[in-house]
Parts: C-alpha cells; sequence; structure tokens
DNA sequence: CTCTACTTTCAAAATGTTTTGAACGCAGGG
DNA sequence: CCCTGCGTTCAAAACATTTTGAAAGTAGAG
C-alpha cells in the first residue's frame, strides 16, 4: 500500500488510541475503533489481531467492550464462520452513548451523594454544639457549591445526548454567559 | 467530632477523588483537594498528610500538581515556617483552569494532525493506483468526519473558557440544536 | 554561620492494569 | 457423532503507576 495511505491510517489509529485514554478506554480499544472506521469492509478478529499486532485474547474482550459502548456493531457476512466488526460511523451517536451511559451516571451519582449530605446537615444541626455548627454551616456551603456545579453538567449532558443527528457549530457558540 | 460531620466529609472527599481519577488525575489529588475545601483554614502538609493518612512525600508531590493546575494556592501564615495551603474554591475557575490547558492542548493536537492527514492525502493522490484511490476517498470522508467533531469539541471548549465567573443554567438549556 | 524544622526528591516496594496464550467451549459440516 | 475452526475465558506474566520513607535540600531564627 502507498506510504503515505499507510502513514494517515497509522498516526489516525493511534489518535483515537490517545483520545480512549483520555475518556478513559482502553488504548486498544481506541485503535480498534480506528481500525474498523478506517476501513470500508468489516473485519474479523483476525484481521484486527493481526493489524494491530496483538492478542487474539485481547481483541475478543476489546471487541466486545465496544459492542456495549456502542462503538462497533457485528455484520453478518454471508457464507463465512467468522464474526466481522463495523465501526459505528456517525461520531455524534457514539459520543451520545458514552455521555449517555457513563457520565450521566456519574453525575447522577455525585448529586445524589451530595443530597444526602446536605440531608445528613440539617438533620444534625440540633445536636451540634456551637463550634460544629459553624462548621456545619461551612460545609453546608462548600456542598451546595459542588451542586450547582454539576446540575450545570447534568444539564449540559443532557443537551447533548438529547440532541438529535449532531449538533450545530453555530449554536454552540450561541451559549450564552451570565 | 459529630458523626454526620465527619461522614459529610468522608463522603465529599471521596467523591472528588473519584472525579479526579475520571478526569484522568489522581486519586489523592482529588482528595487533598476536597480536604482543603471542606477546611475553613488552610491546611499545612502534615495536617493533610495526617487526615488522609498517606505519606508526606506523596502529599509534597500532589499539591505541587495541585498548584500547577490552579486547583489550590499557597497561603502565608505569618509567624509559621510551615507550608499552608488553601482550595481554589470557585469551582467554574478550576475547570477552565484545567479545559484550557489541558484539553484544547489535546484537541488543537488532535485537529493538527488530522489537517496533516488531509494534507497528505492530497499531495499523494497523483502517484495512487485506482484502487488506492478509492481507498484514499475513503480516508478523506472519515477524517473530514473526524475533523468536524474536533472542531465542535474546539468550539464548546472556547466557549466554556472563555466565560466569566460562571456559566448560567439557564443558557446552557438554551444550547441549540441542528 | 549553624541549627532546626520543615519540604522535596527519588529509588525501591507495593499495588494496579493490561496483555498474553493455552485451555476450554461451542457450532456447523461432514 | 466427531472434527475443525472459530470465539471466549482466565490465570500468569509483563508492564505501568502510585506510594513510601529515608536521604538530601532549604530557608529562617538566633
Amino acid at each position: 500500500m502507498h506510504n503515505s495511505l499507510t502513514a494517515v491510517s497509522n498516526s489516525t489509529v493511534a489518535g483515537l488510541g490517545r483520545l480512549a485514554r483520555f475518556f478513559g478506554f482502553s488504548d486498544v480499544m481506541g485503535r480498534l475503533y480506528g481500525t474498523l472506521l478506517l476501513s470500508p469492509d468489516p473485519l474479523s478478529l483476525d484481521d484486527l489481531a493481526d493489524g494491530l499486532e496483538i492478542s487474539k485474547g485481547s481483541v475478543s474482550m476489546n471487541m466486545r467492550a465496544l459492542e456495549r459502548w456502542g462503538m462497533a456493531k457485528e455484520v453478518w457476512m454471508r457464507g463465512e464462520r467468522k464474526k466481522y466488526y463495523a465501526a459505528e460511523s456517525d461520531l455524534w451517536q457514539v459520543i451520545r452513548n458514552v455521555l449517555g451511559s457513563r457520565e450521566q451516571r456519574e453525575v447522577q451519582v455525585a448529586l445524589q451523594v451530595l443530597s444526602e449530605s446536605v440531608e445528613k446537615l440539617k438533620e444534625a444541626e440540633a445536636e451540634l454544639t456551637p463550634e460544629e455548627q459553624e462548621l456545619s454551616r461551612y460545609y453546608l456551603d462548600r456542598v451546595v457549591d459542588l451542586q450547582a456545579f454539576f446540575k450545570v453538567a447534568q444539564m449540559a449532558l443532557e443537551t447533548v445526548v438529547g440532541s438529535g443527528e449532531s449538533l450545530d457549530f453555530d449554536a454552540v457558540t450561541r451559549i450564552e454567559i451570565e
């Protein structure tokens, strides 16, 4: 294959590996995704293992993870006994999958814990010494700050996750500032 | 100290540790930040090491990282030889620091690599066999998709980073969808 | 300048994560 | 059925990160 095609493929695959790590996935997941994205045809586990020079076991596990995250789909090739995979090539769909399941859950949990903290502090107030009450009010202030922060995050996520095919460039620049 | 205060402190500190890991920082950084955030007064390295039951060496290194990220500040206590730290309590400032230095650089690099890929593919076009040309066009499509994606990310980051004191809740809900 | 109370550094140890490959399981063809 | 060609699993090995603590560095008080 021509030099330049190989070079582009390598840097794209490597870049997606990097991006995957950045998002808390494994490097291999990103590279598998990249390899599939740049392949006009679906690839088998062996194709992927050979292409990335990693073990088949690793490909198997990581491909299942990619499937769970909605980043790749199994493709049935008639007359073939092998499994074939293709990348989900709508990047916005991928982002919505990830933000929708993982990040939203994180934020949800955080908000949950923070509400419980507010509860606890309010309930306990009566039993506190004056000194403790002062600290309790301090905690309450900080916890409320965190709540405000996570609520904005939650709204931002909902906006992205709930959006249609893709976000409009111009629209994003129209986020207004206080 | 009262039970409930300890419980709230623990869960908040643990939660910020989790969040830190989520953002690609170390757990300890998050817990140090949390401890400082919940302390009405600045804390010394020893206070922090004792409070979190980790070594002073670790506290020293992680606090310097927190400082570099603009998440904590050194506070001079007169008549004291120890170093004291306080959390940067404006969470929006913290987010802007992180997005501004780290995430923006990532996106920048990605866009750079993608432009180079487009260049390479266009330059090489003439030398390609017909079959390679087809693959090249396929690559170009995928690379352009990625570019579009990162450009939106770049704009979103610029919006947050360039914003003033804090983002308005309502405003975030007004991001428009294509 | 020296002493002392601190902070920083860093190499070794502990811990955590990823990768591998051999063993196993399973389905379809003969 | 059994055989074959695949996919999956999982324990052990390789690798990476984090933590520790002891040694070295540093700054201020006297």
